[in-house]
DNA sequence: TTTTGAGTTGTTCGA
DNA sequence: GTCGAACAACTCAAA
């Protein structure tokens, strides 16, 4: 059983079957290539992860085989005499690959299921048995389609495990152990999220409060099924039909995925790859590193950087400000993200930032551009999530903090706020910006104007 | 085949 | 301050 990212035995597919068998060994590749792309969060949280999988693992009197990668090499090395190679499916192009060539090395197809998701690949489709390019009508379907039955659990007898003493990977794992905190399990996490899932509706926007799940490393990494995430949420409130919604955008993303491996890298609608995006190093830089002079925007790309996390609301404000306001290639943007995302997902972060983009599958018309001082001041109206991560204009008014260049200067100065000095001016005019923006987009729409 | 209705998350302007 | 309409035209899904 070859774990990846599905590191838990409750509700996996994949060791539900591979445990049917006399033996079977778990195992993990630890790449450093990947590893090494990740942001520190990430990182850890991962090795977190696989922690807590081999602990889950001893304490049935089993133990974890650790890896170094790359996989094409240690799979074959580990499993040429295995019967059968037992994983859940990969949804990227990347692995994708990797599962092929590990696969010819073996001389065998791998055994393989979707335990990743919630409805397989295939069984969510439109009247014509197409995948639908509109969630809504995805949605419609997904949401009456009976998901597969729960696995059954597997078997802790039969496992072995525990080879691949020595390897850097284990090392590195072993060192983690001695290092981290207590981890607050995926089901802590799920069940404390009962006790606010109802109240999605109306706190999920705002990124002051702690209004959304805070499960999207967990099904990332798969220490959580998004099966088990559905049958325990439901539909019954409006809350919860609403999270769940997401859960159907997150299947539906990995779903265009497996059609469109080019979604990665290309507009999904070809004709938006001919806008010209600027080339403006200084202006991403600002965004990176959170000075663009706009609070909000600021506020989201420091919580990003320091915490690998950033609430969703702003990760659309960030997003629509790197593309719409600096246009600003969407791909650097979703570089960025996905290197520093504890959460992040090819399939998840190429499929949003092309909706922000107005680049992919969804029917948002390009003009709707978001303005970011007005989604501060509808989302953020306090200022309270702004203080958290801005401080340094935490001495501002409530009216004042989210556009502090239209702040008097007595204000201003009351407050210890100096623009260009202790706090950026803002890089650009937002109005301006704007009008700039969809110039650019109808060029590209239509290139003889 | 044709027609019809609708499309995650918005902004702005004028009444 | 509130509210509704306009903002392009197009694509997609379903009737």
């Amino acid at each position: 059983m070859w774990f990846r990212h599905d590191l838990r035995l409750e509700d996996n597919p994949a060791w539900s079957r591979a445990t049917q068998a006399d033996t079977v060994e778990p195992v993990v590749v630890v790449e450093d290539t990947l590893l090494d792309a990740a942001g520190p969060h990430r990182r850890t949280r991962y090795l977190d992860a696989v922690v807590d999988l081999q602990d889950t693992l001893r304490a049935n009197g089993a133990d974890l085989t650790i890896l170094d990668g790359p996989a094409q090499i240690a799979i074959p090395r580990i499993a040429a005499n295995a019967d059968s190679i037992h994983v859940n499916e990969a949804v990227g192009p990347w692995g994708r690959r990797r599962d092929a060539e590990v696969s010819a090395a073996v001389a065998k197809p791998l055994t393989s299921e979707w335990g990743t998701l919630v409805a397989e690949p295939g069984t969510v489709l439109t009247g014509k048995g197409t995948l639908s390019r509109v969630f809504t009508a995805f949605w419609k379907v997904w949401v009456r389609t009976p998901p597969p039955p729960l696995p059954e659990a597997g078997s802790a007898e039969a496992v072995s495990g525990g080879a691949g003493i020595g390897s850097r990977a284990a090392e590195l794992v072993e060192q983690h152990r001695r290092q981290r905190s207590t981890i607050a399990s995926a089901h802590d996490r799920l069940a404390s999220w009962l006790d606010h899932v109802d109240r999605y509706d109306d706190d999920r926007d705002r990124p002051a409060i702690d209004g959304t799940s805070q499960l999207s490393a967990d099904l990332r990494l798969g220490t959580i099924s998004p099966r088990r995430v559905l049958d325990v949420v439901g539909t019954s409130t409006p809350g919860r039909d609403g999270f769940v919604r997401q859960l159907a955008w997150r299947d539906w993303y990995a779903h265009l995925l497996l059609e469109m491996p080019h979604m990665l890298s290309s507009a999904i609608r070809p004709e938006y790859d001919a806008i010209e995006w600027l080339d403006d190093p200084e202006g991403l830089e600002a965004w990176k590193s959170g000075q663009t002079g706009y609070p909000i925007v600021d506020a989201g790309m420091r919580q990003l950087a320091q915490t690998g996390w950033m609430h969703n609301r702003v990760r659309m404000i960030t997003a629509s400000f790197l593309v719409k306001d600096l246009l600003i290639d969407w791909r650097l943007g979703e570089r960025w993200f996905r290197s520093l995302l504890i959460d992040a997902e090819p399939s998840q972060n190429a499929g949003n930032w092309q909706w922000v983009a107005g680049t992919g599958t969804d029917a948002a018309p390009y003009f709707r551009i978001f303005n970011p001082v007005s989604q501060s001041r509808r989302f953020d109206p306090s200022g309270t999530y702004i203080r958290r991560w801005v401080p340094e204009l935490s001495a501002l008014a409530d009216r004042d903090i989210h556009a502090p260049w239209e702040t008097a200067p007595l204000d201003l100065a009351s407050a210890g706020v100096i623009l260009g000095d202790t706090y950026p001016a803002p890089l650009v005019d937002h109005a301006s910006a704007r009008a700039r923006t969809l110039e650019a987009y109808a060029r590209a729409v239509k290139p003889s104007t």
